[in-house]
DNA sequence: TAATCATATAAGTATACATTTATATAAAAC
DNA sequence: GTTTTATATAAATGTATACTTATATGATTA
């Protein structure tokens, strides 16, 4: 496989990988809501059954899914089991993804 | 540069789906591959098969699924059809999630 | 121990999607 | 016009995955 020289930063095809597999991750709407709901805190997974309102196999299966991709981190206390992000800057990616959005529909709407 | 936390709050439903739509389509690794291609210069299709070494079909399809998300816009010239980034800066947020992967995989080996 | 609470996993289903092969459209050359 | 080149779409297929319902595991309390 040969890549045009002037591609200044080489991203292997190990790294790309990484990549869409931490966008898959972030391709889901529970997902990202679990995601910015354990913004600062640490939650069990009661409390975001509770406050997302989806059933408890569901945020488990996407809790699992985010461990996965490393983006929550777990701790077990007692009985229940808390999740944090594993690294705050997702939350800061996940708006960089916004403004992105925002900024084609824009431009969108604004040349029709 | 960091802002108080009440920039992040309050996330519509709707841009939640606009989140998860564009992460869905950087979450394909050809159509990372295409993308990264296309950073700093419009290119046809033909040349993007030749370069990446897909199909034409797959890149075509590829390229429909880039225009649904306004990634990228088209401009007929001729016989030939040259695609090019609506927004050059989907390669920063991409860039930016190869560094929070990187940053995970990293915190992960450190923790064993 | 049994009973209960918290969470995880299994099984089943339905949908989405990446890919291939085949064909259609659209523009240029002959 | 016909043929060739460039690109798009269709059809078919296999696989992944979001979700639900049911059940299992694991920790706590009686």
């Amino acid at each position: 496989m040969q890549l045009p020289a002037e591609n200044s930063q080489t991203i292997t095809s190990e790294q790309l990988e990484e990549i869409s597999f931490l966008a898959k991750s972030l391709s889901d709407v529970n997902r990202l809501r679990i995601l910015l709901s354990l913004e600062k805190k640490g939650k069990s997974v009661s409390v975001l059954v509770e406050e997302l309102g989806l059933s408890q196999p569901l945020v488990s299966h996407h809790l699992r899914e985010l461990r996965r991709t490393l983006l929550v981190s777990v701790k077990r206390k007692g009985p229940f089991v808390y999740y944090s992000l594993t690294d705050d800057s997702v939350v800061d990616k996940i708006s960089g993804l916004l403004q992105l959005a925002e900024g084609l529909l824009a431009q969108k709407k604004g040349f029709g």
